[in-house]
DNA sequence: CCTTGACTATATAGTTACTATATACACTAG
DNA sequence: CTAGTGTATATAGTAACTATATAGTCAAGG
């Protein structure tokens, strides 16, 4: 028996180049998915080199989400064929599975942008700018909606984006029509809606915004939003300018951040005409 | 309070909403990540629409292999700033998980063509080919090495497949010099290697090879495979051709896909000139 | 008003894939 | 011949659920 053949690999030995701890082998052993090709009188295990690939197909399988108990069906009965149909369908979930990853790490792109720009806000000044165009997803109209028909809507409206994929990690925000506004309705909203900055083709429920906005920050809690609404208003008839047709608001530091409700922020986004 | 504000889901709604268990949540609860609103005399547990986003983060930090644990420290003491930070670490870690998956994705496939490959082939068949040119990571010269030395070669060799990622789902395969398969000592190898189909610039241990090849598959344990390397040699006088400089084996069905070694198939590569 | 069925709650045990600990035996080097 | 490292088994613990058992709550229909 030559050299390299005839080379066994003892348990800490053979876990070292799997880089697992010795109880994982013994424990693969126990359950009966990889076993020493040897094992003597005194009960010592002995791998060979070629069990290595064996494991990695094994720490292969595992990572794409097979359990240990699937991967010991497969090592009971092994062919090639099987093998193939495992890798097969292998394929088809590791490329759902970088798809998610790649929406994951625009999601925390997205995230640490939003945080970023936040960081350098004054959240007292009260600001007129010129948007530019934004693609929306938005939810059904909720205006006006019964409970029961509102969670629904949500559960569409949340369901969708994971289905779709089309949570971007920016904030949920919320349509409100001037008329409602003007009441001083200001949480009944009439769309709930997420910024694509990368939007897919082929989707119906897009819409694009565009133009001057008079934008302020409410810090605290949603039931006083009404005072910075206020804020905003003496600020628009300063600057002689009319509400337009819609108030976006969103989310910049919420339940995520903060601990206390007196530390949300919220955006505020009016629509406004000139003269 | 207005219907939307006002609507508060209860442990199963939220739970839908969140697509988990409801186990899940009240889990969540105990631990102290993400509590209801509001809790009624009853102990009924009350959710606001806004703590689906905390949980969506939850859910992506949980994703980033954050522990529970960890998640609890955040939740105990959030900030804009510590969030930013944690979304800076996950950044980069992601960046290396696509990366990992990208490799699996190429060693998946790679896997699925030698496997497709050799559901076509006929085993008992010598064939002459030219092949082209190939790049292979190789390790460091193993002949007659000392067996302790030969652990730290093979250790070293997969380590370096892991950290510079060099795993491409190809067999690791051996070579053999002309001078040791003359003398019958077939299992005296002179390198191991890897195919590298895609080979990353500025990696040293890279060597090409190209040229006319005999080739030939032997079925059963490789204590045997003399057997098969008489066959090529038998072939290759008859095809009045010489043997070249170094012979290439390579595992097409082992321990992976078969229980019993006498269905191993390796395949044997050797390097041959014309006259 | 009462019952039924679907909901809520807590408490506890089970699951997976390890990981740690305790105890005993084996082997190797000085 | 002993110290130190290695091997083995057996058992318990871990994280993050998941399932089960038991009991209280609530809304709709008869």
């Amino acid at each position: 028996m030559s050299k390299k053949d005839g080379k066994y690999l003892t348990t800490g030995e053979f876990a070292k180049l799997c880089k697992v701890n010795k109880q994982t082998i013994f424990y693969y052993d126990q359950i009966g998915i990889l076993s020493p090709v040897m094992k003597n009188e005194k009960g010592y295990r002995y791998y060979s080199i070629h069990q290595l690939e064996l494991f990695f197909v094994i720490d292969l399988l595992k990572d794409l989400g097979m359990s240990l108990n699937d991967i010991q069906q497969y090592m009971q009965n092994k062919s090639p064929e099987s093998f193939l149909s495992i890798m097969y369908r292998k394929k088809e979930e590791i490329v759902k599975k970088r798809q998610e990853i790649e929406m994951k790490e625009k999601m925390i792109e997205a995230k640490i942008a939003i945080m970023e720009e936040a960081s350098h806000l004054d959240f007292s000044r009260i600001t007129l700018q010129r948007l530019p165009e934004a693609t929306l997803y938005l939810s059904r109209n909720i205006q006006n909606i019964p409970d029961e028909e509102f969670l629904e809507v949500i559960s569409d409206f949340i369901n969708e984006l994971q289905i779709s994929q089309l949570d971007s990690g920016y904030p949920i925000g919320s349509i409100t029509k001037r008329e409602q506004v003007l009441k001083g309705e200001y949480a009944n909203y009439s769309y709930l809606y997420i910024e694509q900055p990368n939007p897919k083709e082929g989707h119906p429920y897009f819409r694009a915004v565009k133009g001057d906005f008079l934008i302020g920050y409410h810090v605290g809690s949603e039931k006083t939003i009404g005072d910075t609404y206020k804020r905003l208003f003496s600020e628009m008839k300063l600057l002689g300018l009319t509400l337009g047709e819609h108030v976006f608001e969103e989310y910049i530091y919420d339940t995520v951040v903060r601990n206390d409700k007196e530390h949300y922020v919220t955006k505020i986004m009016m629509e406004v005409e000139r003269g």
